[in-house]
RNA sequence: GGAGAGGUGUCCGAGUGGCUUAAGGAGCACGCUUGGAAAGCGUGUGUACGUCAAAAGCGUACCGAGGGUUCGAAUCCCUCUCUCUCCGCCA
C-alpha cells in the first residue's frame, strides 16, 4: 500500500510509472485526484473536531471544579453547551469514519509503483530476458519422456494416490522420490544458512492480518484455502508468516539487514486452471518451496536485490540445470512488487521453459501495511524495505531434474545434490 | 471444551469516576561530578493524526481490541481476543 504522502508528493511520477502496468491514464489520475480530495477532507475534519473535543475536554475539567465549589447552575450551563457540541461531533466523527473507509479502499486497491526499470508490457510474453541462458539448452534423445511418465516408470510420485486421499495437484512422493524431495530441501536450506539467512520453522496458517500484511487480501483472496471454523489461511507461500514476524515492530538501523529463510509447503488454490499446462508437477495445490526474505533500509534495498538473485542464480548452476533469467513487465508484475526476477529452468522433455524463483523488491509496500519501520540516524521513523525470493520452489525443479537428466541407464543425481540425497542415480 | 484469575509505557509496578499532565522504581540517553569508573545529583525518554514552509511548540487520540454509560472513563457496563492456573481431551 503506498502512504498518501508519498501519492501526494509524487502525482505525476505515479501516473507515469503506472501506466507501465497497463493502467490507464485518465483512470489513474481520477483515482489519485479523488484520494487527496479525501485527504482534504479528512485533514479539515479532524482539524474541527480536535478543536471542539479540546473546548469539550476544558469543560469537562471545569464542570467538576464547579460542582467542587457548590455552583451547580454554572454546570449545568456548561453541560448544555457541551451537549449541544457533542451532535456536531458525532456527524463529523461519522463523516470522517465514511471518508476514511473510502480512502482506504482506494489505497488498498492501488498498485505497488513500478521500478524504472521494468519494461511496459501486457503479459509474460512482454517480459524482458535479463540474462539468457548461459549455457546451451540440453538436446534429449528421441525416446526421451515427461516427468510425469518418468516418475511413474521409477515409481517417484504417485499422482493417482493424491487425487485418492485429497484430490487433484496434491502429489504424493514416495521412496526415492520423497528423499529427492527432502535432499533439495535440505541443500536449498543449508546455502541459505551458509549465505548468514536464519532458519524459520513458521505456522502454516496465519489469520486475517497476516495475509493483509503481506497484501495476500484483499487482492489474492481467491488464490488461498481458508478454514472458515477458525478464520485462519493456509499459507500460499513462507513470505506470509515470515515477513510478519516484523508486523508492528521498530528497527533501529543496526538491525539492517535483515535475513531470513525458511521452507514450509504452499497451498494454492489455483482456481481455474487447467489443461496440459497444468500436468504433473507444472501447477498443483501443494508444493514445497525454500523462500528467503530479507528486510532492507531503503539506500541498499536494490543492492541486496542483486544480492539474491546472484544467491538463487548460484543454486540452479549447482544443479547444473539450464536457467535464464527475466525481467517482468508491468502487465506481468504482482500487485505489491516494484521490480521482480523470474528464474525459469529448461525442462527439456517437456520443450519449455518453468518459473522456478521469482525475487522481488516491494519497496514499503508491504511495510506500509505491516507498520515496519526503523528510526534513521535523526531518530525520526521510517517505513522498511522488505524483499523476498523463492530459493527455490521444489516441484517444478524436480521435474526439471528428472526430465533433463534421464538416460538409458537412469536418472542421474547432479554431484552437489548427493551427498543430501545418498544416491547418484535413479534407477 | 468447562471453571477461575488477569492484560497499564522499553521493563517492573501503583492506580475502583475529576487532585493522572498515568504515581513510584528499573533501564536507556545526555549533563554535572571523577585521574577513570561506580555511586550520587540533574534533565530527558512512546506512537499516530492534525496545525506550521520547516523545526520547536500546541491540539487530539491511544492503558489488549471494539462498542456503550457520563459533563468527565485506565477505572463502570457489553462483546471479542490473548495469557496464566485448575479440570477434560490429546501427539
Amino acid at each position: 500500500m503506498l502512504t498518501i504522502k508519498f501519492i501526494r508528493e509524487n502525482q505525476e511520477l505515479l501516473v507515469k510509472r503506472l501506466q507501465v502496468r497497463n493502467l490507464k491514464a485518465e483512470e489513474i489520475e481520477e483515482n489519485l485526484k479523488t484520494l487527496i480530495t479525501l485527504d482534504d477532507e479528512r485533514r479539515d475534519n479532524q482539524t474541527q473536531s480536535d478543536q471542539i473535543l479540546s473546548e469539550n475536554n476544558k469543560a469537562a475539567k471545569l464542570i467538576g471544579q464547579l460542582y467542587k465549589e457548590g455552583k451547580r447552575d454554572e454546570a449545568e450551563v456548561l453541560k448544555n453547551e457541551v451537549a449541544s457540541r457533542k451532535d456536531k461531533i458525532n456527524s463529523l466523527q461519522e463523516r470522517q469514519t465514511a471518508v476514511q473507509e473510502e480512502m482506504q479502499a482506494l489505497l488498498l486497491n492501488l498498485p505497488n509503483m513500478p521500478h524504472p526499470s521494468v519494461p511496459a508490457g501486457n503479459t509474460d510474453d512482454d517480459n524482458e530476458v535479463f540474462k539468457p541462458c548461459p549455457t546451451a539448452l540440453p538436446v534429449l534423445p528421441d525416446n526421451a519422456v515427461p516427468h510425469w511418465d518418468l516418475v511413474q516408470k521409477y515409481n517417484l510420485i504417485d499422482f493417482e494416490l493424491g487425487v485418492k486421499i485429497t484430490g487433484a495437484g496434491f502429489p504424493l512422493f514416495r521412496g526415492k522420490g520423497a528423499r529427492l524431495e527432502r535432499a533439495l530441501i535440505n541443500m536449498f536450506l543449508d546455502e541459505a544458512a551458509d549465505a548468514g539467512f536464519e532458519e524459520i520453522v513458521p505456522p502454516l496458517m496465519v489469520n486475517e492480518a497476516s495475509a493483509r500484511g503481506t497484501g495476500q487480501l484483499p487482492d489474492k483472496e481467491g488464490q488461498m484455502y481458508y478454514m472458515e471454523k477458525d478464520d485462519l489461511y493456509l499459507i500460499p507461500t513462507a513470505e506470509v508468516p515470515i515477513t510478519n514476524i516484523y508486523r508492528d515492530v521498530i528497527l533501529d538501523e543496526k538491525d539492517f539487514p535483515i535475513k531470513l529463510t525458511g521452507y514450509t509447503p504452499c497451498f494454492r488454490r489455483e482456481a481455474g486452471a487447467h489443461g496440459k499446462d497444468v500436468r504433473g508437477l507444472n501447477r498443483v495445490h501443494q508444493f514445497d518451496k525454500v523462500e528467503i526474505v530479507q528486510i532492507e533500509h531503503p539506500s541498499k534495498s536494490y543492492d541486496t536485490l542483486m544480492e539474491m538473485l546472484n544467491h538463487v542464480e548460484g543454486l540452479l548452476q549447482k544443479l547444473e540445470l539450464p536457467y535464464r533469467i527475466l525481467r517482468l513487465c508491468g502487465g506481468d508484475l504482482g500487485f505489491t512488487s516494484a521490480l521482480t526476477f523470474d528464474f525459469e529452468v529448461y525442462s527439456a522433455a517437456q520443450k519449455r521453459w518453468l518459473e522456478v524463483s521469482s525475487v522481488s523488491n516491494f519497496e514499503t509496500f508491504q511495510s506500509n501495511r505491516l507498520k515496519l519501520r526503523y528510526r534513521d540516524e535523526n531518530k525520526k521513523m521510517q517505513l522498511a524495505h522488505t524483499l523476498n525470493g523463492s530459493a527455490l520452489a521444489l516441484a517444478r525443479i524436480v521435474a526439471a531434474l528428472l526430465e533433463n537428466n534421464q538416460t538409458d541407464e537412469g536418472i542421474k543425481i547432479p554431484e552437489a545434490l548427493q551427498k543430501y540425497t545418498g544416491f547418484a542415480m535413479i534407477s
